[in-house]
DNA sequence: ATAGAGATTGCAAACGTTTGCACAATATTT
DNA sequence: AAATATTGTGCAAACGTTTGCAATCTCTAT
């Protein structure tokens, strides 16, 4: 099945010159004259040499290849990012290979072993839901395989981070709402474990206080960016005694999933309740109905 | 900065025996006393030992690792299909690298470029809307690299293709609609370059004949599934003498445009043009008025 | 004891590439 | 013409693994 794949050695033999001459040919190395150079080349083009990345690893320990873990591909702005990813990685002779943890522990700790074993040279991860337990990523700086973690970044952990800062975003949906007048303000917010979590609630007190509002603990709820959760934590808001005004969602996806509950319960969502988010999906633009207005993060 | 990762050289050293016997021992080879193997696997968890899959390949000629292309990993369609490969290549202990074309002929182009160099073991693809050369495919199995077509299949191409059948959906869709009581039904479909939309077109086709129904060339689109020229097709088909009662679309994505079209111009879509297309995703459970029916392919 | 058998283990080559070092060929200076 | 510098090329080892073959053990049956 598999052909032959052309090797330096058969480039050599073709223009009876050893393999070293060959090899550095192939790397334009100015100890190899001009001639030799270009008719080494050509034999390349022609017989469709394309280097064996094996031996190279084999002698130089790097893959050239970067590993990405991320909760779901499909989410806007993952999707947005590994294609920044992507264009960077391969404009810098990168490529990428990437896992999605669909949120889940296992699928997350599976793709950094794999991740492992195939040597990639660097991991960027934006962690799962589900993980509040980080010694899967310890064991991959353990083998010394840089790690940066983007977007869904782990708290009290020492380590590299690339985020938006949005505590100032959540400051100004919250600002936004109580200019229209709003003064009952719930957060539906993301898992505790995540730094970005923090930040959203922060940037809602911080609005909280500066305007001299009131919330309560039970305004703030914590969800697992499940459906199911979302759908639950979004009932007992609705549920309270004086159900809040307006709600700032940790994304757009939280934020359809409150809506659709609204409206099983015969809530018009931004009429009786107004919703405001973070993310700004492509996907909120086909809707009829979308969050008022949504924090935009720039993924790309 | 990339710390030593063991070998099985080390493994042997420190138990005193050869590394063709650890080798051996860790393939589970009944040649190697039992003792042994049980001490060589002792000391291989210990030190962390992950074999390296460069050697492997320069050995066995094989990476374990697949490839796939597609256009959009965040369209449903292919998430749920990514995530169906992953599962069962990593079941069988394969990697999987993916790439997105983002509809592109360049990107696509790269990417096989980078399986290419990368050896993998074998391709899967769905074709970019903009393809319609195949050399850098030929130029894949001239190396020998096995090669599946899956969904967006190229037309005139001997080549291993997947796909649902959807000739029978579209004569489903086409049924649907005529059993409601609509005459006039136009098709706005896909490039005429994949086999896809050759499907939807003879479905649609063998339903009209079947219930003798009249249909023109005009009310007979073909998009390159850009929002821009979906939206120009769309004002084509709403600006004939006799516009059509309903439209049968490729998938969800080009209804949602068209609906938007029809919004402008003050259309109600589903109430006076009826909607139906292919795909049924997620996203359309967001909708307040998402396409009337939708086939659904089963990606996964 | 000892031949033969069977069970274990080790040697060494091979996979395709890179690279330090040495050597050969040519050009430049005396 | 010899000595030196410059340029071009080749040898061989190394990277971590697998595997055919040979070598060494440990038995059992004589």
């Amino acid at each position: 099945m598999q052909r032959h794949q052309a090797t330096i050695k058969e480039i050599a033999q073709e223009l009876g010159i050893s393999i070293s001459t060959v090899s550095r040919a192939l790397q334009n190395n100015m100890r190899i004259g001009l001639r030799t150079r270009e008719r080494v080349w050509e034999v390349a083009k022609r017989i469709h040499y394309v280097p064996n990345p094996a031996a190279i690893l084999l002698k130089k320990n790097k893959t050239s290849t970067i590993g990405v873990v991320l909760p779901y591909l499909q989410e806007e702005f993952f999707s947005m990012a590994i294609t920044g990813i992507e264009d960077v990685a391969l404009e810098k002779g990168y490529n990428v290979v990437m896992s999605q943890s669909r949120d889940k522990f296992e699928r997350e700790e599976k793709a950094l072993k794999s991740f492992l074993s195939s040597r990639v040279d660097g991991v960027l991860a934006s962690v799962a839901a589900e993980t509040s337990n980080y010694s899967h990523f310890k064991e991959l700086e353990s083998y010394g395989t840089p790690l940066v973690f983007f977007d869904r970044v782990p708290r009290n952990l020492a380590a590299n981070k690339v985020r938006c800062s949005i505590t100032q975003g959540a400051f100004d949906a919250v600002e936004f709402l109580i200019n229209k007048g709003i003064k009952k303000i719930a957060l539906l917010n993301g898992p505790s474990t995540m730094e970005v979590s923090d930040e959203r609630l922060n940037g809602y007190l911080m609005a909280i206080k500066r305007f001299k509002l009131q919330t309560s603990p039970s305004y703030l709820k914590s969800t697992n960016l499940s459906k199911e959760d979302t759908i639950e934590k979004m009932l007992e808001l609705l549920a309270l005694k004086e159900p809040p005004e307006a709600i700032l969602t940790f994304n757009d996806y939280l934020a359809l999933y409150a809506m659709q509950v609204c409206k099983h319960k015969g809530i018009l969502p931004n009429k009786d309740i107004l919703f405001v988010s973070f993310a700004n999906l492509q996907m909120t633009f086909y809707l009829d109905n979308p969050p008022l207005a949504s924090v935009e993060q720039i993924a790309y």
